[in-house]
DNA sequence: CTCCAGATGGGAATGACTCTCGGTATCACG
DNA sequence: CGTGATACCGAGAGTCATTCCCATCTGGAG
């Protein structure tokens, strides 16, 4: 996605919600978007500059909820943020057990039709209500190997 | 698995990390067994009496590092604790966002084999080592609908 | 029975994250 | 432009799950 386009779609998420994209946000959308990958808060603040911390964290929550960003929890110490699937494509995560990192990939279409479908059917037997799933493969990334 | 031969595996798990099979562990063991889903700390010694919340921390990191169980980490405020795939059967969880709460479900074994192959194609795609993969549906279940 | 390495538990410490609060930027309206 | 209302900001204090410390206990080896 342009990066314009992008900027109107999640100002458009932050109205929703009543809230406003002010520089600190577009910053940390910035920093987001240039990691190219789930990032901790350090990673994040070491990247968009003059954001203080407390900020950061108060506006990761406010772009949360307005739907801009996920929020990710592994084993680590520090949670992960990445830009929210409406705003990029929906996909699923490596995460190192060595490191921590976390990258992202995806399933072809077909095996990811597939498994929404088996997905479904034992949520409906479960009487559970899916808002969304996640896949994680865990283990040791090229880097750490 | 019967309850003293699963004992008995997990007596092994912790020889093999010259570690010992206390009453305390036991205790642990007991609770997570009798709760049949994941369980928080708070959950646990609810459980099993005269447990020390410190001694309950180091213990279960003990078992986890012996293989004995899984600490699983959602967004709720506390992680959440249960008996290894190894001793058990491998399996996926429903993670509630209203309650918290986690429940396990498993995929047929036709489903899980055809995921698994497409995995691995993925993993060995990226140079990645997959030690396991998890896959969580996330929703509201039945109890909070 | 005696040792003693390992286990226990109460409480202090750690650290990621959240809250508070005074100050600042932005917007609507005149 | 003023002027007020409202939301945002940063710095530091506070919270709370989890981990660490250490004095005390325990149970298997000799």
């Amino acid at each position: 996605m342009a990066a314009d386009q992008l900027d109107d779609e999640i100002h458009a998420l932050l109205r929703d919600a009543d809230q406003r994209y002010t520089k600190g946000r577009r910053a940390l959308v910035a920093a987001l978007r240039a990691g190219g990958q789930p990032m901790t808060l350090p990673q994040i603040l070491a990247r968009g500059e003059g954001l203080a911390q407390s900020s950061a964290y108060r506006n990761l929550v406010v772009l949360e909820d307005a739907g801009v960003v996920t929020r990710i929890v592994t084993n680590d110490e520090f949670a992960r943020y990445e830009l929210a699937e409406t705003l990029t494509e929906h996909h699923h995560h490596l995460i190192c057990t060595t490191c921590g990192d976390v990258m992202d990939f995806s399933l072809s279409a077909r095996a990811e039709t597939s498994l929404d479908r088996t997905l479904h059917r034992v949520a409906e037997e479960a009487g559970f209500q899916v808002e969304t799933h996640r896949l994680d493969l865990v283990g040791v990334c090229s880097d750490c190997a």
